[in-house]
Order: structure tokens, then C-alpha cells, then sequence
DNA sequence: AAACATATTAGACAAGTGTATAATATAAAA
DNA sequence: TTTTATATTATACACTTGTCTAATATGTTT
């Protein structure tokens, strides 16, 4: 659980369309739709994308005819808690608190989100 | 302030080592001896790192004799909280309250961490 | 001024990342 | 069963990043 390979960006950008897909299984077509249009990737750089992400372990495929389908491995909220982590640790410290220090200034923020936070951390209490 | 180049690892320690000196100027040795020795580098990896910040535009230097002096141009304030707010955008959709949810969980937090966000929020209304 | 010590520069190289073209399978249509 | 369409594979390539060796410059000693 510690040593989690920090994924380049596109490759990142491709696990988020294999977890939150609806559908199952997942084939070219389908990521080409949700991520590789928006991105203007042509099908073998998506593809590309993918077998880096299997030999990574991040996922694996089937051969299905024609086409491939692919599973993702990777848990999404362990991911994204790690490289979260990291770059806390990283920029801030560790500290959580520090970070927002750094972020939020007065006047810019958006008192919504300090309610939220208020909620979030009462709720922990 | 939103065209902020992400720098390379080794590249933001050096900015780091140079944000934090308490000495000024600051020339290559004190680089070693504050990043460079824990880092493992030779000499020239770390002159490679700062001509490739200078190129960037986050620090500029000059020759003084046989050294150089190095002068950090890009605030560390900034370049923190641009690269926070992208990450957060990237990985938690831009709340810091589902970044919290993901990062935290009762069991091992510290209630001590928590006491100084609820102060932090506190100190903001 | 010659020799020495040392800091910097130039250049190089492997691995990783973003991206694509050309070649090859393989299902579907004719 | 050819032909056609299309998905995948094999490669390749440029750029970035981490890292260094060899060459060069420059201040200090002798």
C-alpha cells in the first residue's frame, strides 16, 4: 500500500475513464468515447496508454475477437488516497492544515465549502 | 498566475534548498551541502538542475570569479499554492472536502490534526 | 609564471512520457 | 471465399528528466 507508482498524466486520465465507467466490460471504442475524443488522441495512443497501464499492473485485458475489453485492478479511492498523501507530504509537511493555509486566502473562497468542512469535521468528532 | 510549468522533482528541491536559505548569496556549495549531499548528486547534476530552472524563469544567477550565485525569482507562496490548487482540481474535483473524505479515516487519524482545521475554519469566519 | 586545486560548462545517455504511422489481424459483407 | 472495414499491434520518434564524465576556466600557491 506504500509503494504506489505515480502515474503519468494521460495515463491517469485513462484509469479514470476504465473506474467510473458505467458499462462492463470496457472496450477501445468506449474510452475512445470518454477520454480519447476530449483528449484528441488517436486510437493506437490510447491503446498505447493501456498496455503501459497492464505491464504497470494497473489493469488487465481480454482478447474478445476483434476487439480487447479491459478491467481495471487498481482501486480508485486507495490511488488517489496515496498520491494524495504523497504530495501532502511533499508540498505540505504532511500537514493537512498547513496546506490550507496556503490555499484558501479570505477573499477568494467560497464559504460553501468552509460549512462543508465544518460539517465534514464534526461529523469525524 | 494560472501558467504555472509544474516542475520536475529534483527541480523543485533545489527550489526548495534555495527558497529556505537563510544565507545570501547562495552559491553551489551550500546548494550541495542542503540538497545535493542528501540527494546523492555530483556537483554538475546540480548546476544541470539550476540552468534548467533559470531557463524555466524561476531563478536567475550570476558569475561571481570561479562561482556562481543563485537568486530564487519565482515566490515560493505562488508556486505552492498553484500547484495545490491543480492537484486538488485534478484529483478531488476541486473540493477540498472530498479530498479530506478520501485522505482521512477515523481509525488512524490524529484527533490533534483535526483540533487544528476545526481552529483553522474557525479562525476564518 | 607554472602548477595545482577546484568550480563550471559541454555534451551525452538511458528511461519515461506523449503521440503517431504503417503493418497486421479478424469479423462482416458481398 | 474474396473483399472490405476496422481494431490492434509493432514500432518509432521527439521531448523531458535524472544523471554523469570529460573538458575547460579561473583563482591560489609556489
Amino acid at each position: 500500500m506504500d509503494n504506489i507508482r505515480k502515474l503519468p498524466d494521460a495515463e491517469f486520465d485513462v484509469m479514470v475513464a476504465l473506474w467510473d465507467c458505467e458499462v462492463s466490460p470496457v472496450n477501445t471504442a468506449y474510452l475512445m468515447e470518454n477520454v480519447g475524443k476530449q483528449k484528441g488522441w488517436k486510437a493506437p495512443t490510447l491503446i498505447s496508454f493501456l498496455s503501459r497501464l497492464e505491464e504497470k499492473g494497473f489493469i488487465h485485458s481480454e482478447k474478445n475477437g476483434k476487439e480487447r475489453h479491459y478491467y481495471a485492478d487498481a482501486v480508485k479511492s486507495e490511488y488517489i488516497k496515496c498520491v494524495t498523501m504523497d504530495f501532502i507530504q511533499r508540498y505540505h509537511c504532511g500537514s493537512l492544515v498547513k496546506m490550507m493555509d496556503v490555499v484558501y486566502s479570505k477573499e477568494n473562497d467560497s464559504s460553501d465549502e468552509l460549512d462543508e468542512m465544518k460539517k465534514w469535521i464534526q461529523k469525524l468528532y
